[in-house]
This record gives structure tokens, sequence and C-alpha cells, in this order.
DNA sequence: AGTCATTTATGACCGTAGTCATATTTAAGA
DNA sequence: TCTTAAATATGACTACGGTCATAAATGACT
């Protein structure tokens, strides 16, 4: 039974604690200069290890793989950005614009750094549905869905709509279109190809037969 | 300046042709047997050439990769159900029905081996606009647009509706909820959930408000 | 049949992600 | 301070996809 009380500051970390945040820190800033360097495929763990001045196992008792590691950047990243999200979505009224503005937003903020973005959204498709990352990869169909209950109470939205569908919809055509944008030569908007996309959803594409 | 004329029935093959047929399929049988039995992750080059008795170079020289041996097979699988499509599209009139059931049987044929079709999904998304497999991997998209493209004849589609467009946002959501799909470990009905979301699409989710 | 150019086959070899038995370090009690 | 259990670090090793220089097979021509 341990008598000892710690009246501890900014020192509340054990010797053992300290040092894994501080391996922890390392392999993420030796990562992230060599990934700007030379292009995450290009990068080996080999290489961060030597630079970090670890062993390559140390590396995998912190990240369970390469990917692993890949998913931790963007995550970091995605945070940042859906913080961000709310101000933008308030600088319009109607739903439409709102989720327009949204989607926007974060297609620019994925344009910054392509290499990883696509990086992301190929492990995003590859570990679908492995249980444990739901919560986050799955974030932004939950703005979305915000988005669109609010919109079905101030009626932009019409009242019989589900809107868990109507999320996964337009995220699925956020998704496709971006991968279009980012893999494609030829230089377009992606705010006019998202607009036009999500313009459709709302007014619908049926002619006047049925 | 050659003097033979060959009249050849079925035997206009030279030896070399012959045998890099024999070759090919021999791969093509065993890798199918294997893949069959134990999964295609847990099938290696390696087991493959030794079962079919050809060394491992060999392998390499009729598949640049074990990807292109998964995506000839995917191809394979793509052609047939694809040349059945029309078919199906024919069994309804509206062209809303006809998206409906297109994607339904197309959906319906991938469930038969999930396996081979996350694969597949998987490795669309990789390669995406990696140039050559661009004609197949966009061959929904055509029939899709063919199919609006109609509908906007017979009126079944707003005349104002960028065809293109269209096909696209379509596509999109049957890759995304295919995916739902296939890794969703609660069982549920993907017509129905295809249908709503065509649904949504034809008829807008817009509501009174503007 | 003999010669030679071209096509195809081959397996030793390489690069890289990931594993695991063993060694080292830390925390805590006596 | 000494002992011991648990946490952490480590690098030799494995598995696997893919490469490449060299060898064998094939076909065209004489």
């Amino acid at each position: 039974m341990t008598m000892v009380i710690m009246y501890q500051g900014e020192n509340d970390l054990s010797l053992r604690e300290k040092k894994k945040i501080e391996t922890r820190n390392k392999i993420f800033d030796v990562s992230a200069r060599l990934f700007k360097e030379k292009g995450i495929e290009n990068t080996t763990v080999d290489e961060i290890v030597k630079e970090a001045g670890i062993g390559k196992g140390t590396f995998f008792n912190y990240f369970p793989s390469k990917t692993a590691l890949l998913l931790y950047f963007a995550q970091q990243k995605e945070e940042l950005t859906y913080n961000q999200i709310k101000n933008e979505a308030l600088k319009s009224v109607s739903t439409r614009e709102k989720i327009i503005n949204t989607l926007v937003f974060v297609a620019k903020t994925n344009e910054k750094d392509k290499e990883l973005t696509k990086m992301f959204v190929f492990e995003y498709m590859r570990h679908y549905g492995s249980s444990e990352d739901e919560r986050k990869s799955r974030s932004l169909s939950n703005i979305l869905y915000s988005l669109i209950e609010d919109g079905v109470r101030k009626e932009y939205v019409k009242s019989t709509i589900d809107a868990k569908k109507a999320a996964e919809i337009i995220s699925a055509i956020y998704f496709h279109s971006l991968m279009e944008w980012l893999w494609s030569k030829i230089d377009y908007s992606f705010s006019d190809d998202i607009s036009g996309k999500i313009g459709m959803v709302f007014d619908g594409i049926a002619g006047g037969r049925t």
C-alpha cells in the first residue's frame, strides 16, 4: 500500500511515460520530415527508425503498421479541419449552401497535401469497416447528417427524407468526386463540380414522366 | 518471301502460341483454385508458381503483378455481368426502374464472390486513374450514362440535367453503398437501400424553402 | 540438319513491411 | 540498496512481391 502522495505540477508523469511520449513524438517528427522531403512511398520504416535513433521493433510498438502511422497523420489533420467546419457552415443560411461550403472547405484543405489525402482516401477504403476507426472515418457523414437534420427542421429539406440515407449519398458523392478531382490530369474547379452535383440531389433529376 | 499458304482449321497456332495459352491457363486455373481454397490474401505467388510447375519469373511474364491477375479475374467476371445487363434493363420501362434494376443486378452478381468483389473495389480505388484500365473501370458509369441520356429523350429525366454528372453521382452512390453493404456486419437488403437512394436523386431532397 | 535471331523461362536475388525471442530499463517492495 | 516483476527496446529473421541477368526453346532461313 503506497503512502506516497505526489504533489506534481507539470511533472506528474513517470519516467516511463515521459520517454514514451518522447519516442512517439520523435517518430512523428522524423517521419513528417521524411515524408515531406521524399514522399510517403519513398520513405521506408528502416529510414525512419534509423533517423529517429530507435530500433525497428520499437517503431512497431508504437504503430502496428506503417499504415497506422499514416492514419494517425490523417486523423490529426482531420481533427483540425473538422473543428473549423462549424464556422464555415455558419457563413451561409440555406442547408444547400452550408453543405456545399462544408465540402468545398474540406476539399480545399485536402488539396494542400494531395499525396497524404490520396493515401488517406485509399486507406479509408482499405480499412473500411474495420471496427475501431469508425468514429473518425464516419465523421464527415456525421457532420452532413447534422446539417440535413437541421435542414429538415428549417424546411430546407423535405420532412419525408431519411436524413441518414441522404448524408450517405452526399458523402458518397463527395468521396467519389474528390478522387476524380485528385487523380484527374485536367484541372477543373472542384467547387463548381460539387455544387452542381449537390444541386441535383436537392432538386432531383426526374423529368415530366414517371 | 514466303510461298507457303496455310490452310489450317483448329490448329492455326504455332507451338509457341499454344504453349503460351497453356501456361496462361495453367496460372489462371491454379490461382482460381487456390483463391477459393484459402482466400486471395493467403495465396502467395510462390505457391501459385509451385503448383503450376513454372518458375516465378514466368508468372510475372504473364501478369506484371499479383494485382494484375486479380484485375484479370475481375474483368472476366465484369464482362459476363455487363453483357447480361442489357436484358436486365429491358425488363422495366421507366429510367428510374431501369437504373435500380441494373444496380441491383450488378450487386447480386457481386455478392456471389464477396472477397473478389472487395478486392476489385479496392483495386479499383487504388489504380484510380492509372490510364490503361479506364475503359473497363468506367463501364458502369458508361452504362448509366446511356440510360440517363435515353431517359432525357423519353422525358423521364429533366432535359436540363448534365447526364455525365448524373451518371457520376449514381455510380458514386452505387460504389459507396456496395462497400457499406459488403463490409457491414448487419444484414440488410441492398435492393431496398439502393432503391431509396436512387429515389432521392430522382425526386430531390429539397424542402419548401430555398 | 545447321545457324542464328528472337521469344520465353528461370531462380537467385533484392527491398520492404512486419515478427519475435531476448535483453534492457523502470517501478516498487522489502 | 537489493530483488524482482512488468514494461519497453531491439535487431536478426521471415514472408512476400517483384526484378533481372542468363539459359533454354522456338522458328525462319539456308
